[in-house]
RNA sequence: GUGGGUAUAGCGCAGCUGGUUAGCGCGCCAGAUUGUGGCUCUGGAGGCCAAGGGUUCGAAUCCCUUUACCCACCCCA
């Protein structure tokens, strides 16, 4: 028990957290040429950030959020998704009063308590921005663009944009209205589970995937149909700069979101089986949320790591290949460790990977293992190297070796 | 939350209907004459057979519970 860790929570190492590390990195690297700033929120807020933000009726807060009592008796929990938080900060700091607008990306796990599966944990990572006081369908395009460029230079081919927008909050009550009316003359064709959500969020009815309830989605009253000239607009707006663009998109009237917070555009990145990579989209009544004295506008998104590299694995992109060891020093005797090592250290603050012994192995089993590591390049030093001032350096692939004086090894290795 | 499957050495697997010291491949460590790898050969280490309980003269093998993992649904990243 105790060498195991919490179900649905995962270690990275080895291969696996280099290749975290490598989307991550080429994540930051986009955001950065879109001149977006990094912020790093808490692991964990005041409960009610998220019941408040999230949205109470939504099952991130009703049964999966990770909250406790701390000392001090505050209800506390842990981060289910990276928005809350974002917006938090940028209202405590009070970010609006710079010039709008604000372009913030966070890398963060997210903890929910969820029942494990693929492509689901009870912590994960997501990459994410938000993009805060721009009312204009551009923020959206924006991170649209963004995130067209970061899959593509993941090498993912499989992911199309799906785009829907679900209207403002006056557009959602006459929609809901229309959708209930229409299900419930409908309601004996549904599925059980979808009569009995039915009433408490008929919007989840448009995405089961049960074959009945389809059909009966398919003839349903659509939010686009519903969405007054405002949104409309706003919807419109955005489908033409996506052309302009060249972006591709289908507009799927089945995208709903879980989360409380959206208003007028929602989308997803889907791969061509309907699993999700990532989704956003705007929330322009969630800072009110917060805080009632504020009305800014926002879109976003969050792109979920484990996915993003599911996804890779699934259409066999290659990763670029570990930095291999430049050269293995191999020692020989204890007379010549010290000396030996110091030319170890002097060829990696020369910024060469250097490997050594340290398990005072023979010769041949340090050639072994200079082997396996999969060394470029290696010498072995001994007392007679250090009388000479020089050593043979051996390349592993061609077998062949070169009399080099030790204090050109570096330059040696460098030039090779 | 609902339903199904799995759990034997670091990894991948055998162990048939319960019967003596639990095996195989890969990996790991060490040797095959003295200070040089990759191939081959030899030897070795490493498993309270997921945990706990039960049935039995006897259980990795049967039963129960727990834990974890996998898959589908729900939902989402």
């Amino acid at each position: 028990m105790i060498t195991q860790a919490p179900r649905g929570v995962q270690d990275w190492y080895g291969e696996q957290m280099r290749r975290r590390a490598i989307v991550e990195k080429i994540a930051r690297e986009i955001a950065r040429t879109y001149h977006m700033s990094e912020i790093i929120t808490p692991m964990f807020e005041h409960t009610v950030l998220f019941q408040r933000g999230v949205g109470e009726t939504t099952d991130v807060v009703q049964k999966e959020m990770y909250t406790f009592e701390d000392k001090g008796g505050r209800s506390i929990t842990l981060k289910p998704e990276g928005t809350a938080g974002v917006m938090r900060a940028y209202l405590e700091h009070n970010m609006y009063a710079q010039p709008a607008p604000t372009k913030l990306y966070y890398v963060t796990q997210a903890f929910r308590y969820e029942k494990p599966q693929s492509g689901r944990l009870r912590q994960h990572h997501q990459f994410g921005v938000e993009f805060v006081g721009s009312a204009s369908p551009l923020a959206e395009v924006e991170l649209i663009t963004l995130i067209t460029e970061l899959i593509g230079k993941l090498g993912l081919k499989d992911a199309k944009l799906h785009i829907n927008s679900i209207g403002c909050k006056n557009c959602r009550k006459t929609y809901n209205d229309a959708l209930l009316a229409y299900l419930e003359e409908h309601e004996d064709k549904l599925c059980p589970t979808c009569r009995e959500r039915m009433q408490k969020n008929p919007l989840r009815v448009i995405d089961c995937k049960v074959e009945g309830c389809k059909e009966i989605v398919a003839h349903a009253p659509r939010t686009i149909e519903y969405l007054d000239d405002d949104c409309r607009e706003h919807f419109e707006e955005l489908k033409s700069l996506l052309d302009e663009m060249g972006i591709e998109y289908v507009v799927d009237t089945g995208i709903v979101r879980g989360l409380d917070y959206y208003t007028k555009t929602v989308f997803e990145f889907v791969d061509s089986e309907g699993f999700t990579l990532c989704g956003g989209g705007r929330y322009d009544g969630l800072i009110h949320e917060i805080d009632e004295k504020q009305d800014i506008p926002s879109v976003g998104f969050g792109m979920g790591i484990e996915r993003i590299l599911y996804f890779m694995e699934k259409e066999g992109v290659e990763f670029p290949s570990e930095e291999p060891v430049a050269l293995y020093v191999g020692i020989l005797g204890k007379e010549a460790r010290g000396r030996a090592y110091r030319i170890v250290d002097e060829l990696r603050r020369k910024g060469i990977v250097v490997e050594t012994d340290y398990m005072d192995r023979s010769v041949k089993a340090q050639m072994k293992y200079a082997n396996k590591l999969g060394a470029k390049k290696t010498v072995i030093i001994g007392t007679q190297e250090l009388a000479d001032n020089r050593a043979s350096v051996k390349d592993m692939e061609t077998g062949e070796q070169v009399e080099v004086a030790l204090d050109q090894i570096a330059e040696f290795i460098l030039q090779n």
